[in-house]
Order: C-alpha cells, then sequence, then structure tokens
DNA sequence: AATGAATGAGCCTTCATTCAT
DNA sequence: GATGAATGAAGGCTCATTCAT
C-alpha cells in the first residue's frame, strides 16, 4: 500500500514523452526535467545519466503500460476468429496516440526502426512472444509450408498493420487527415484481416501456381 | 555541362550517410566534413547551416538518385502483372541497403516516419506520384470501391513492402540474419504480390459478408 | 570517558585516506561516506561542510594519533646520540607508510607542502616544538653559530628525512622500488645521522675557509 | 621566422600558473581561458580537454623553460667544485618563485610529490639525467661505495636543497620571511655545498665506524 | 541521531557557427 | 573557393549541500 515514488515516475513519464517526440540525443534532460516539474540535476539523481534514464524508459514502456492484452478471442474460436482478434489487439496499440501513455507505443515504434541497446530485451519479452502467438494462428491455416514462408505471410500481416503509425505523418499528407480518420479500428481490423484471410484461404494448390520459377519443377506438391 | 563542385558533392554524400545512420540532430557537422575529406566549416561555407544541408541532402536524395523508374511493365499488361511489376519495383529500393548511393533510401525512409519541413518535396515530387500510380492499377481490380478502401488496399501493399525496411533490424532478430537472407528481392516480389491478388481478385460480394461484428453468426469459414 | 560517536570518528579516518590520497578538492564526500559506511549527508550532518572536516581532520592528524614522541634519547646522552635518536624518530615517522593511521603522516606532509588555514595550529602545536627541540640539539654542536646558520643545519637534517617522503615517487622510479626498500629505516637512520655530524663535527675554522668564490685559491681538498 | 601561435601559447601559460598555484582539480578551465584572454572553449579547442592541456603544459614545463643549465663549471674542475655547480644550478631553479615562468619550476615540484601520468616524461627527460649526472660527481669522492650509499649521499644533497621548495611556506612561519629571505642563493649554496663536502670527504675507515651494526662484524676494511 | 530525496551552482565539454586570411 | 582559428550558446553531468522525515 505504499505511495509509488512520485518523482522518479513523473521522470520516467516526461522522458517517454521527450523521447518518443525528438528521440534520444534531440531531447534534452532539461527540458524532460522541466516536463517533470523536477529539478534539472534530477535525472542524474535517479537515473544516473541520459542514456540509462532511457534505457528504464524503454523497459518501463512495456513493463508497466503494455500489459493490454488483445486477448478476448477463445482459443477454441476458428483461426480466422483468432487472426482478427490479433490483428485488433494489434492495431488498437498502433492507432492509439492521443491516449495518455501513448509515448509508449510511439518509443517503441521508434525502437523497431532504430533499435538501441535497450531494444534486446524489448525484442525477447515483447515482440517475440507477439511474434510466435501470430506464427502459431498462421500455422492453423497453412499446416504444410515452411518457416519461410509463415514468416512472409507473418511480416505481411504485421506490415500491413504497423503502416499505420509507421508512415502515417505521410499518409496524413496523401489522403488528407479526415479521410485517414476513417480508416479507423473497426475498419482497419476487418480490412486487414479480410485482405489477410483471402491469401491464407486461398487453396494450397492454387498457392503454388504462383510460383514462376518452379511450375515446370513443382507440379502437385 | 558544368562539371559540379566536387566539394560540393562530396558534401552532400557524406551528409547522406550521417543523416541516415543518425538523423539529423546525432549527425555532426564534424564528422560529415571529416567523412567528405573537407574543412570544418565547409558546410557552413557551401550551404550556410546544417539544417539547409539537410534539405539539400534530402532533395538531393531524389533528385539525382532516384531513378526509381525501373518498371519494365508494359501498360498493355494485365493489372495483375502490373501489380508485380510495381511490387518488384518498390522492394527493389527498399531491400537496396548495401549498395552505394543506399543512403538515399535510409534517408527517404527516415522522412517517412519523422517527417521534416524537407518532406514536404518529398511526398509532392516522388510520393504521391508512386501512391497514385498504385491507385490506378488497384481501381483496375475494383473500379467499384470508394476511394477509401482503395487506399486501404494501396497501404496494405505498400505496408507489406515497407516493412522489409522498417523492422528489418528486428525482423533480423526475430528470424535470424539467415532466415532473413532468403526473403530476397524474388521471393517476396511472388509472396508480396500473391498474397495481395488473392484479396484483390476476391469477389466484392464476398468481401462485404464480412462483418466485424458478426462474430457468432460466421457460419463456415 | 564517554566512547566517541563512531560513526563521527569512522568519517575522520576516511576523510584522512581521502584527503591524504587525493588532496582537498579532489577528494569527494560521497567517497568519504561510503568509505565510511555512513550517509550521503552524514558530513554535513556532522562537520557542517567539507571544509571544517577538513580542519577537523588535520587537527585529530596529530592530536589523536601523532603520539610521536617515540625518543628514547636520555637527555644526558651526548649531542651525537641525541641526534641519531631525533632522526630516528623523525624518519620512522616520515618512513611510515603501510600502517593504519597513516594518513595522518600523508595528510601532514600535504600540509607542508600547501598549507591550508589549518595548518596554523599544525605548525603551532607540532612542527614548532619540534623544531626547536632540534636547534637545541645542533646549539649543541655549534654553540657560536648565528641562528641564521642554525636554521640552514636544522632544514638540512630535516630536508634529508623529508626527502623520503616527498619525493618517494620519482625516487622508486629512479633506482627501483626494491632498491628504494634496503634504504630502510635503520640504514637511514645511520646515513643521514652520519652525514650531517661530519659537518656539524668540522671545526668551524674550517668552515668558514670554504668562500664560495675562491675556486681557483682552493689549495687541496 | 615564424611567430608562434599566441593563443596556444597564452593558454598554456596561464595554465601553468592555475595548475602551480591550485593543482589539476581545483584548477578552472574557465579561470585559465580568462587569464589567457581567451574563450571558454579554447582549452578544447587547442588541447582536447583538461587533462591534455595538462599534460602538455607538464611538457612545456620542461622543454621550453628548463634549458637552464647549470653548467658554468668545467670539467676539468674538481669534483667539489662540480658539486658546488650542480648544487648552485639546482637551488637556483628551487628558490625562482618570483621570476616569470616561475610556474614551471613550481608544477614539476607537484609532480615530484604527486606524480601523474605526465610524469613519466618528465622523469625520464629531466630528472633522471639530472640525477646521473650527480652520481657521477658523487662517484668521484666515494668510488668504492656500493650504489646504495651512493643513492643515499645523492638524496641528502636533493633533499636539503628541495626542502627550501617543498617546505617554504612552513619555513617561513618557523623563522619568520625575513629570516627565510637571508637564506639567498649564494648563501645556501655555500652552505649545503659544505656541509655535504664534509660528509663526502670524510675517509672511508671514519665512515666504517659509524655504522653501528657491524662494529664488531666488520673491523677493519 | 541519521537518512534518502532533492536541489542549485558551477564545471567540463560539445557543437554549430563565424571570422580573418 | 576554401581554410584554420576562434567563439558563444547550450548541454550533460558532478558535487556539495539542504530539507523533510
Amino acid at each position: 500500500m505504499e505511495v509509488q515514488d512520485p518523482t522518479k515516475v513523473r521522470l520516467i513519464d516526461a522522458a517517454g514523452e521527450e523521447f518518443a517526440d525528438k528521440g534520444f540525443s534531440a531531447a534534452r534532460v532539461r527540458d524532460i526535467c522541466v516536463r517533470a516539474g523536477a529539478n534539472g540535476a534530477a535525472v542524474n539523481y535517479h537515473f544516473g545519466d541520459k542514456e540509462q534514464l532511457y534505457v528504464e524508459t524503454v523497459l518501463c514502456a512495456h513493463h508497466c503500460g503494455m500489459d493490454m492484452e488483445e486477448l478476448p478471442s477463445n482459443e477454441e474460436a476458428g483461426p480466422a476468429e483468432q487472426l482478427r482478434a490479433f490483428v485488433h489487439g494489434f492495431l488498437s496499440r498502433v492507432l492509439a496516440i492521443d491516449e495518455p501513455n501513448a509515448w509508449r507505443h510511439r518509443l517503441m515504434l521508434r525502437e523497431l526502426t532504430q533499435p538501441t541497446p535497450a531494444s534486446d530485451v524489448l525484442v525477447r519479452e515483447v515482440i517475440r512472444p507477439k511474434f510466435e502467438r501470430l506464427l502459431e494462428i498462421l500455422r492453423r491455416f497453412r499446416p504444410d509450408d515452411p518457416d519461410q514462408k509463415l514468416y512472409a505471410f507473418a511480416f505481411s500481416v504485421i506490415g500491413q498493420c504497423l503502416h499505420y503509425r509507421m508512415a502515417r505523418p505521410v499518409a496524413e499528407r496523401l489522403i488528407g487527415a479526415e479521410t485517414l480518420e476513417t480508416l479507423d479500428l473497426e475498419f482497419l481490423t476487418e480490412h486487414i484481416t479480410t485482405f489477410s484471410l483471402a491469401a491464407l484461404e486461398r487453396a494450397a494448390s492454387e498457392q503454388d501456381r504462383e510460383s514462376p520459377r518452379l511450375i515446370e519443377a513443382k507440379p502437385s506438391l
């Protein structure tokens, strides 16, 4: 029933915003302290230096706030439903941008494209479990495909989702902010799930036709 | 037909590498000058300041080196072939990472996620034409879909491709560098084209049946 | 007969080591506290500030631990024996370096070369009595010499002894640590006493003959 | 005929004064820059950081200014004259305190008692040659003594000289500044030379009598 | 009596920029 | 056209000190 250290927490919260907005090198520890309402030496007192603050901020990003499980889906549901649940859960975090603690998502996205030593833990504890979960779902559609193919499927699903955060600023300029707003969580969940199901449910025989390099060599499978 | 100032060119080239590697704020003008074999005051002499150097570097990234129209697809080909050609062309740039001038791609990718004032021109002159071209292709598959839906299709295609650059560091850790190598240009062109065609070629009637809120009602799948 | 505050004592002991090793400004109060196993605010709590801690440490250096009067020489002994006893006592402290409380000696040596306000007391209570004692001894050799000459003799004796602490690091590099080890307390007591006696016992008449500006005149030598 | 860089030279000069006065850690680079009339970033521009400035300052201390050779003594002079010349030359630097460039001496004295990595060069290039020179002189007095004994003689000579710099502040308080002034270069040269000659010229037979530990064991030699 | 959290002054250093040549 | 020297602003960080408990 102990009250958690408010200064340190506020510091991490402020650092999260700054790091997510500006990146590590452009973020100023002074700004972080001001934002946290703390003294300019506070980060050095609590974290040693800027880099350790960054590490702790990234770790906190998925320890404290990323337990937003997308799992309302029962395991007994069909694979399509599981995929839809996965996409929904994934997108819900990808699209979260205005809510409090949104910096956690933005910061983790930064780690995806520009990994730092801090992202090792991130991959191990957050991303890999999620990736394995997706692979399981996909394997129910394509039990005979090699891993390589499954990976490509997984990346296709993930890539579609992530794109809405990664390239959001550009997307806004391309189709306008209002139109982009209409591509909301429900719409995109439906779209991406359907889009992906079409490929996954296509008969394996059809699938094989598509490999131009192996047409003669691989007759029936 | 004058030979361009070699120092200025070397400067932009060096700046491109630095900016692509480290981002704007983490890049050091001194490092850029050293890399270009120029004096420490060279960027200020040639470009005024760091920011203008960045702008010119970004502009050069698609003016000088983005002779990106490697699309050998004839207009008379079927839409599937056109899509394949588009994906192939897009992926070829996305996957280019080791070749000289690779910084141009990496730098533009940075602009996607963290747009700067310099990216306005980028969107207008490079990205939008490409996006429109993709929309044309997709519209031949789905002439009756609203724009909103077409945008979603386009983003699905683009997102799949871009993911292999955006999240490449993480992907390497997830499936291993060697396995990731096997997902090469040919393989991914085939995979993404097929994956997308499956969704695009599915009848619109099927498409519409998939209401996201009919989970229990969903009959067969 | 109260047991003295153990924390305060440990603090002074730790401070002594730090100050003797690094000097006043390079010593860190945090390191002192850590070394004393006390809280980081302990020195400010017990001593007010760093400077007062230094003063108290210097004072303690000769109050508590400088039971330096190990001179077993009887007053009735000849002056040569008294000189030997003095040199022995002085050297024994000068050469003490590894024993516990060695910081007291090292710290006082620092005060010799870089005096601080704290060294006023040191001179008055420790150094001057010792100096006067040496002058008494020397005066028995040279009752007719002026003070100026006696001072020079005294400084010659003291200078020879102190050199083995002052320039010890350099001496080690010059002749090697092992060879320097052979110049131990007994050896040096003998050497310095003999060396000095030779000068002291030389007849004053001889002494005066040695005019520095009679280089050619110098007869035999 | 090139004019030497004034800023860098002024910087070293100012640094010399500061370091000699306050030691490395207590010296402020800002003060050094102010004293040199240079910008606060000047030391970092010219030397990289404070530590490298210190090293260069120490090196400069004996490269540029320590070529004040005490050698007006001809090699053909007797050993006593050579010793006198050595003492004179050594003392002249030891006592130099008010003249310009005096910081060189004070700084090197600091290195004697508190050696830093920078003092390696100092020992090798400045101190050891001087020490060897002294040993040569002494060996002419005592050709049969072992090295150990010669070292002790050398340290006795050096110790007497150095004491007037090492403990000068304390000596002032002990005998008064005015009296200390009378112990000037000429007086001390004479005193220390005579003092040392008495010991050196004492017959070897006498010398041996003095070793109390070997009285019975070492009868005649 | 003693501590952990927090502070503020100031230091070293970095870095883009300018200036004289 | 280009450079080396020099600068000013600002950043991260250290450290002694203070305060509430």
